[in-house]
Order: C-alpha cells, then structure tokens, then sequence
DNA sequence: TACGCTCATGTCAGGTACTGACATCACCGT
DNA sequence: ACGGTGATGTCAGTACCTGACATGAGCGTA
C-alpha cells in the first residue's frame, strides 16, 4: 500500500493550468486545485511559494539556457553574445510546446496577478544576464542595456511565435526580430 | 464640526511610505496604516485597490508625459521620438524629487511584490507607448520595439539618477545612456 | 525481524488581505 | 427646513498563506 501517489507536484499544475483555463484564475481557489490532485490546501503551499507560482515553476531551466548560451558565445561583441544566448533559449521551445504555451500565456493574460509575476521572473533573467555579461567583462552600462534588450527581443519574439497563423520556428522568429531592431537603431 | 479632515488619501500615502521605510512592507498591516492616518482599513480599499497600489498612485500624470512627449516629436525616426517622449517624462523627475524617489524605490527594492507591481506599472507605460507610436504611422512591431527600448533607456537612467553620488540631471543621464545604447547596436 | 529515522502529507488554528452590504451624518443646494 | 450626496464607519465573510504538531509507509540497520 503506497501512502501518497507519486507526481503530486505534476498534478498541481495539471490541475491548476485546468481550472484556470476553465474557471480563470480568481473564479479557482487553491483547495479546489488541491482537491482535484487528490491533495490538501496545505500541501499546495509547500510545493508552490503562492497560487501564481503554480504556473511558473521550472523557470530555472529556462533561465540556465541563456546563461550557457552567454557562456557559449565567443567574441566581446554584447549584442553577438545576447543572440548567442536567444539562439540557446529557442531550445526550451519546441513545435511541441507550442499550443502548450499559447494556452498558458492566454491565462496569463487575462489576470493582471500573473502578468505582474511573468514580468517579475523576466526581470530575474534579466539580472542574472547582466551578471553573467559582467563576468564576461562587459561594464555594468553596457550589460545591463544587452540584458534588457535581449529580454525585449525575447518577449517580442514570444508574443510573435505563439500568434494565431504564425508558422516559422521560434529560433527563426528571434533571428528575424533581432535583426529588425538592428535596423531601428542603425 | 467638519465631520472629515481634507486629504485622506495624501495621509494614507504618508502614512503607508513611513510605515514601510520603518518596519518593511510585509511588517506594516493596513489595518496600522490606515489607523495612522486616522481611518479605517475599509477605507484604505475604498482610495487603493490594495495594499501595494499606495505606492503608485500618480502613475497616470506620469505615463501622459511620456504620450505628450510622443505626441510632440517631429518626423518618422522611431527613437527620435522616443527620445522626445524620454525628454518630455524627465519634467517628472526635478532636483527636489530625488531624495524622495531614492527612498521609496529603496522600499519597493526591498520587497518582491512591490518589484512586480513596479514592473506591471513600466508594462503598462511600454503598451501605452506603443500604442501611441502605432498611432503615428509605425507598424506594430517596430512601435514595440522602440517602445520597450524607451522604458529600457527610463529604467537604466532612473536607476543611475538615484545612485549614490550621481549628480547630473536626469535628463543628462537619459541623454548619455541613449547615446550608449545607440553607440552599442551600431 | 524489530527498531527507529525520514519525510511527504494531513490536520488545525490563526493572521491578514480584500469585498459586499448597510448605516451614518456633515455638507450643499433648493 | 429639507432631502440628496458622498466619504466614511461597521460588520460579516471569503480566500490566501503560515506555523505547529501529528501520521504512517518506506528504508536502513542491528
């Protein structure tokens, strides 16, 4: 007889991602999430840090692929090196992921809560970009400026992907919007 | 016998920033805030729609400088106008407000919340924008573009303006750290 | 086998943020 | 004098989140 049945982490967000999607997020409690995971409220909470964060867990990884693609990346040039860090964080979206990622994110959208929490993990990459361009020798002007524009990059390339008819690879999309702000600001 | 004294909201302002720079955002209940402001918590929620909103009342005024900036660039080059817009939203910012924007952002760099709601604010302030800029005659992704790299450009001068020892104004600062970004991208 | 430790989960009590409904009553215009 | 307005108060209730303690299957070890 086991005691707990295993992946109850999983089945938090499988079951959260579900009642939103249906219900929205405020319209979902956190026992009723709980409860269709075959769990408690207060198991919830010592799997997730708050009911948002439920959507967000494994950012980690994420985050670790553009620090590799800094590491990665040769020359001095910043801009060369955020592209290098764009093209490694492709990889954690796959064809696979992506109508995945276009139902999570239009739950996002639709509550200002977990907009404000997307925005905030962002953030974080964005520093921990910062820091590892400064330990590339990069000033802290100048990091920081490659960091946040790669995030721009990032985001605008996201949005672009998971839009209603779009078809090219994510990696393509980057490449493609990157490209374009080059020319903005040529 | 005046029933209420004039200003509730301006003392609950007060009241929430004193409270915070004392004992942390998450060591201040509303309830205290509102009591030091001689109120009542419901009337707290009646002013703000929650506890971290106290901090970013005026947001509004601020957010239409940038649009009037836009509004008043000449010509079609997407980052001269944002640079018009980033001139225009300096105003906000005069000798006299430094110390008090050093102490409220040091309060909201404290607590991970109110950095989310920070950024949910600057989020809105790059929508806004690009909405404006939309409505120039820029297509959509380019407006983004130039919209983000403005609030870019804000966030890294704002953070220079309030450093310690940091003596040019913020409009030099915006100045200088547009140039870099230009001189970067080149 | 028996013992004891680990650790994910459950249970319970409580604090705080936030909301809806209704009451109050100075002020203001008529 | 009188009725409407609107900011505030009061109260009850829900949901998020936390600390403290209990439970018991699994596992290593004597």
């Amino acid at each position: 007889m086991v005691r707990w049945k295993p992946g109850a982490r999983e089945r938090l967000q499988a079951a959260a991602l579900e009642r939103f999607a249906a219900v929205g997020f405020d319209g979902t409690t956190v026992a009723e999430i709980a409860a269709t995971a075959g769990l408690t409220e207060r198991t919830f909470f010592r799997h997730f840090g708050d009911k948002r964060e439920v959507l967000f867990a494994g950012q980690d990884e994420f985050e670790s692929l553009f620090l590799q693609g800094i590491e990665a990346a040769t020359g001095d040039d910043p801009i060369a090196i955020v592209a290098s860090a764009l093209e490694s964080a492709a990889a954690f979206f796959p064809e696979e992921r992506r109508s995945w990622s276009r139902a999570r994110q239009h739950v996002i959208d639709a509550d200002p809560g977990l907009q404000e929490r997307e925005l905030l993990k962002l953030s974080g990459l964005s520093g921990a970009m910062t820091d590892a361009l400064q330990r590339r020798g990069l000033d802290p002007t100048p990091a920081a400026l490659a960091a946040e524009t790669g995030v721009t990059v990032f985001r605008v390339g996201f949005t672009t992907w998971i839009a209603e008819g779009e078809e090219r690879t994510f990696v393509a999309i980057l490449r493609a919007v990157l490209a374009e702000l080059r020319a903005l600001l040529a």
